[in-house]
DNA sequence: AAGAAAAAAGACAGCGCTGTCAATTCGGTT
DNA sequence: AACCGAATTGACAGCGCTGTCTTTTTTCTT
């Protein structure tokens, strides 16, 4: 049984056995309006008894484009692994969307160390002739390569962009408000000194986030206080030595909110050693739920970009086809695990 | 300037150019035989000056088939981390290979436990008419799937296959064969007295691994001691309880083969604790190259499956177009790090 | 019930390429 | 120079679908 027909019925059959013509036929597939009640119910009858699906080469070579949906990020030079998982997730979510709309994803990784892969990209898209572009960052900021996808005239969207341009689409996350979220998390717990580890402040999404944890502040009815904010560089060792200040500090904060995990990290492990229990003396909170976040005791509470949503959203805005500048944020989730507990009394 | 030409030049525009038939550009562009030199010279200038490229749906619709290459693989639940980086380095490898012949990938993770998977799978195949398709394990071995892509006829490799199947094309990897070679490195190190911990006797890979440290002894004139053999059970657990034993043996081992790298793991966190200095006092090697083998100290002396490689032999066999059985090993690549040493004295 | 407007259905020419087979040219022989 | 087989080249019909435009049918007016 389900033995597949030698040869696929194509739309010629099906309109030959529902005695209408191919065009009609054309119509019921693609859900175009003008078709009587009665006609389509014939039509689909046929379809489904010859078991009939519209070949998408011809349909590509009709309609002058394909149904392919390229992503195109950053090939690791060696594939390590800490950026698998972030590959991975943006593959989930376009996936995702793309099933869910009859299209295919092709990935692109792509080393944009080497020259010629603007035009090496072009081509691929051209080639192919892809429906659409997906750029996750940090290629979404390398204007060389958005540059060379607009030159193709294929639509595309941004993930995450540093820079807007002209008539973009883009999917971004919300550093200032998710860590707003996390000062509202402590606040609730009964928080009211909370100290704040920032980073190197090159990094747009890391001064956000300080902006964030400022506002979170306020709207928590706290004050900022300059003594109970320290700056780190991202590393482990930066947030080791925050701690060392932070936590000798006189009015010494009962929680403290860090740029990153990195620096989170490096604060629990400080205070450890400094012998603080945690959560139940200090409650410790990170940003990026990087692999380490899970992996140390307590377990941290952080934020995590939404990466697959946005990939997710990023293949909807495409095929949307709706065309001009749109721009949407995609809020960043929360992870509450064990390093964040009841503010001491 | 390179400003794109407002509509791309087709096969006509360039036979037109290098006045030669259509025909004669396509056995150019196919690099067909029967074209004499200066003709081809002419078309090939044509081409150039017209930056012409052939469109592949056109092509895919009268060659009946897609350029297309699907890799077929797990999608874990929640796309956690473990398995991310085994994805991506099947991916690479194929991306590798579909590149080098101007071939697409089309990814498609597939959950084996929900219904329907099958007739999913050869929707995708069929519609996109793929070119072929590799699978990836643990989607090799399994028989429901296996079948629904032999009946859509395309064909397809499996990587690491458990079971063989009637005229089947696969890659496999040389489990034995890299253990034995732990062997060799251990030997020529001095190692005389080797010890083996055993993993989970119901996976097949892990009993070749065993089988290979026997093969290791022999050519190396060491004599198989089953004292020196303790049973784990593939956890970090056994591998700590395994090494108990093997360390207060009266003639004790100089160096420890495990059938994982969770077991070796266990090894050495046990040595440690009973005073052994790694690797001076004591040689430890692991198996699969996970993330931890590179966390502990000292790094561990592994075997990594080569999976970026299988994957592009697994392509690159599938493009050959050879028909009928094939079988091809990529040997494991041994993993030099910190937990092997010369023999203590 | 005739006539006009709107809705439904169909005819047909591409889309850009490859495969088949026929036509031409070439190189070498007598 | 005439002739033959082999090497080249070309003509043209699809591949299966969509877009445009035309024809037919239905519905609504008066």
């Amino acid at each position: 049984m389900g033995q597949q027909t030698i040869t696929r019925a194509t739309i010629f059959d099906v309109a030959q056995r529902a005695s209408v013509s191919i065009k009609t036929v054309s119509r019921v597939v693609n859900r175009e309006p003008n078709v009587r009640e009665r006609t389509r119910a014939k039509v689909e009858q046929a379809i489904a008894e010859l078991q009939y699906r519209p070949d998408s080469s011809a349909r590509n070579l009709a309609r002058q484009k394909s149904h392919l949906i390229g992503l195109v990020y950053d090939d690791p030079a060696a594939y390590e692994l800490p950026s698998s998982g972030y590959i991975i997730r943006l593959q989930q979510g376009a996936l995702r969307a793309c099933r869910a709309s009859m299209h295919e994803l092709l990935i692109h990784p792509c080393n944009f160390r080497e020259r010629g892969v603007g035009s090496a990209l072009k081509s691929v898209i051209e080639d192919a002739r892809l429906a659409g572009i997906v750029l996750a960052p940090p290629l979404s900021n390398m204007m060389r390569l958005v540059r060379a996808v607009q030159e193709t005239g294929t639509p595309f969207v941004r993930i995450s962009p540093g820079q807007k341009i002209r008539n973009h689409m883009c999917i971004a996350t919300n550093d200032a408000e998710a860590t707003a979220e996390i000062v509202d998390h402590l606040a609730q717990l009964g928080h009211r000194k909370i100290g704040f580890v920032t980073g190197d402040e090159t990094h747009a999404a890391v001064s956000n986030r300080y902006e964030g944890f400022q506002k979170g502040l306020v709207r928590n009815g706290l004050r900022l206080s300059a003594k109970r904010v320290v700056s780190g560089n991202n590393s482990f060792e930066s947030g080791e030595r925050a701690a060392a200040k932070l936590l000798t500090l006189a009015d010494r904060p009962t929680a403290v909110v860090c740029a990153n995990d990195d620096m989170a990290a490096g604060v629990v492990r400080q205070a450890k050693k400094l012998g603080f229990n945690l959560p139940d003396d200090l409650s410790v909170t990170g940003f990026d739920d990087v692999v380490l976040a899970r992996q140390i005791l307590p377990t941290l509470t952080t934020v995590r970009q939404p990466l697959s949503r946005m990939a997710e959203r990023a293949v909807e805005m495409l095929l949307k086809g709706k065309t001009g500048s749109q721009h949407e944020v995609v809020p960043a989730e929360m992870q509450l695990r064990d390093s964040t507990g009841p503010a001491p009394n």
